[in-house]
DNA sequence: GGATATTCGGACAAGTTTGTTTTATATTGT
DNA sequence: ACAATATAAAACAAACTTGTCCGAATATCC
């Protein structure tokens, strides 16, 4: 509905990041592993996010993802920004190309303070405060049967 | 970033209809030509409404699309509902199959209350209430530039 | 240096959304 | 009955998103 899929994995995989301990690389393939994604697709997703500064990649043995900064340093809107495009924060819910406060779509002054809504949330929302939602236990970061999501954990 | 683009053209046209006297059919021809979108793909999304008992159409001479009921009674909602499909209201930012109060991903409980701003956006905000801003001429319903739209408008 | 393990990068394939074309069918006016 | 004009419906095409595969580059360990 709001997100690609693209964006939807970038978010899962960083979380995922976040929760672990950031010493040592991460492997795309235990990701996609544990987020139940296919990891091709995946490695592609990541090295975008490294070409725009949010990771550190290393290739060759040892190799995998970093996170570049803390995950109290890293919010949704800059995962986004990077998946969906710079367009992501300036879109019109009618989709017009120009709809500014002059020329504007007659849902645009319904639309800005939902949209404030939204992207005060995406701002406010880092990985960290995420990473320990999940690591609490109460929430879950993919799919995958709550059995199955146990054993791959261990 | 929203919604479809099959979703903004039925809203469009929907509104632009809100706007003509309901007495006689629109063609779809005619509010291809006012919101600038291409009209075979826009005769596939009205077909859809009037499926969807959102709209009339009538066949043969002095045919065309009329609102089922006054613009005062439909709302963004319905439409939505069914250019994107039932599952419009009940979807996880993450993107998760299942993501209830009960088993939910980590921005469940942020993104619930920022969900609803949207919901009630979209009920309350009927045809008729974005006809008449249109008819104000202080908004604009497509990507036309000025001078065109008011020359395809007399 | 060689073996191994990993990302990188690009080419390729499938699926979905968006857009086009064509033919059929219904309605009205003459 | 016939011509004109409209939607209906289905087949087709293009573009974008999503997903797959493979060879090359790179780093570590022996």
């Amino acid at each position: 509905m709001i997100l690609s899929r693209t964006s939807q994995y970038a978010v899962q995989a960083l979380i995922y990041m976040a929760t672990q301990p950031n010493a040592s690389p991460v492997l795309n393939r235990d990701i996609a592993a544990k987020l139940g994604v296919p990891a091709p697709y995946l490695a592609k997703i990541l090295q975008g996010l490294a070409k725009g500064n949010l990771l550190f990649s290393f290739r060759g043995r040892l190799g995998g993802f970093c996170l570049r900064e803390g995950g109290d340093k890293i919010n949704l809107m800059q995962i986004l920004l990077l998946t969906e495009g710079p367009m992501f924060t300036q879109s019109c819910l009618l989709g017009l190309k120009e709809c500014s406060d002059e020329t504007a779509c007659p849902l645009h002054s319904r639309w800005i303070p939902v949209k404030k809504k939204i992207m005060d949330l995406l701002e406010d929302t880092t990985l960290d405060k995420l990473a320990k939602a999940v690591e609490s236990g109460k929430y879950r970061l993919a799919d995958i049967p709550g059995r199955l999501f146990e054993q791959l954990r261990a």
